[in-house]
DNA sequence: TGCCAGGTCATGG
DNA sequence: CCATGACATGGC
């Protein structure tokens, strides 16, 4: 399927485009040609840091608007005034300095909570394999500029709901097959409504996904924070719990209730956006992986 | 070759 | 509450 293409450029401060699309939020992001190509929704895009000020946008026409873009890559957040919530903590601050401009993105529910529920003890290459393996069997094709790759749209819940739990378990994802196929039945049931929890307070939200078999704190604090519905959300995943203990508590181990009630109120009303400095710094510092 | 991975669940102190 | 093991699969 090939199409014509529109493009834009916008103006950023702040923003490393490469940091962000790596930093294990999303799982289909591919570098090509010097920038990033994927999927929005239904739209193929290719995106490009063309100076530390400007990022270039090119997707399938007709584009009408490009908000659905600004939207998914938070262009209208003020990084500065967030950090500036940010307590003055050393290594916290070590962490922004050293991560200057990553960003957190605002991505569909659906695609991240199904992202997530195949994220765990996983790899983050084997989460996008398995992804990626799931939008080529499952996934409606998308239009494509001739060239590119082919392009498929991440499967609707609908489409995995009807599917038997074998043939998910044949991309992979071993055990976490019935959790997605109960998520992807909850969510086409409507049974789940993903689009209301932005409106909830967090801790229902919280509980909400929490109902879901396979979806524990961590799967989703992460949905609620990569999708923007909550700035609060705070994942706590081997990496961030190991970063948190080495520079917060280095004399003794904290307990699990301490450390929650320490990550909910330590780091302020963008909290999730520390979580994200702390686990990018951890993983982009210490050698390998 | 074996260890371990952006966890969660069930069980037993 | 806290500790432990199982759960599938595959990269390194």
């Amino acid at each position: 399927m090939s199409v014509a293409v529109c493009a834009e450029s916008f103006r950023v401060a702040d923003y490393d485009l490469a940091a962000t699309l790596q930093s294990g939020q999303a799982f289909r992001w591919t570098p090509q040609g010097g920038g990033w190509e994927g999927v929005i929704g239904q739209r193929w895009v290719r995106l490009r840091q063309t100076a530390s000020d400007r990022i270039d946008a090119e997707a399938a026409a007709p584009v009408a608007h490009w908000n659905w873009l600004r939207g998914y890559l938070r262009l209208d957040d003020n990084l500065a005034a967030m950090l500036a919530t940010f307590p003055p903590d050393p290594p916290l601050q070590a962490a922004c300095t050293a991560c200057r401009g990553l960003r957190l993105l605002a991505q569909d529910p659906w695609e991240c909570l199904a992202s997530f529920i195949l994220s765990s003890t996983k790899q983050i290459v084997q989460i996008r394999q398995i992804v990626e393996r799931l939008c080529v069997r499952f996934g409606t094709a998308v239009e494509s500029p001739a060239g590119t790759p082919s392009w498929r749209a991440f499967p609707s819940a609908e489409r995995l709901a009807a599917l038997p739990e074998e043939t998910l378990r044949s991309c992979g994802m071993g055990f976490r097959a019935p959790y997605l196929l109960a998520a992807a039945r909850a969510v086409a049931a409507g049974q789940l409504d993903l689009a209301a929890l932005p409106h909830l307070p967090l801790s229902t939200a919280l509980a909400r996904l929490q109902t879901l078999p396979g979806v524990g704190p961590k799967i989703a604090h992460c949905v609620l924070l990569f999708t923007g519905a909550h700035e609060t959300a705070f994942p706590v995943d081997v990496w961030v719990f190991r970063a948190l203990r080495q520079l917060y508590f280095p004399r003794r181990q904290p307990s699990a209730a301490r450390l929650r009630q320490f990550t909910a109120t330590h780091f302020g009303p963008h909290a999730g956006l520390a979580q994200q400095y702390l686990f990018h710094h951890v993983r982009t510092q210490i050698p390998r992986s």
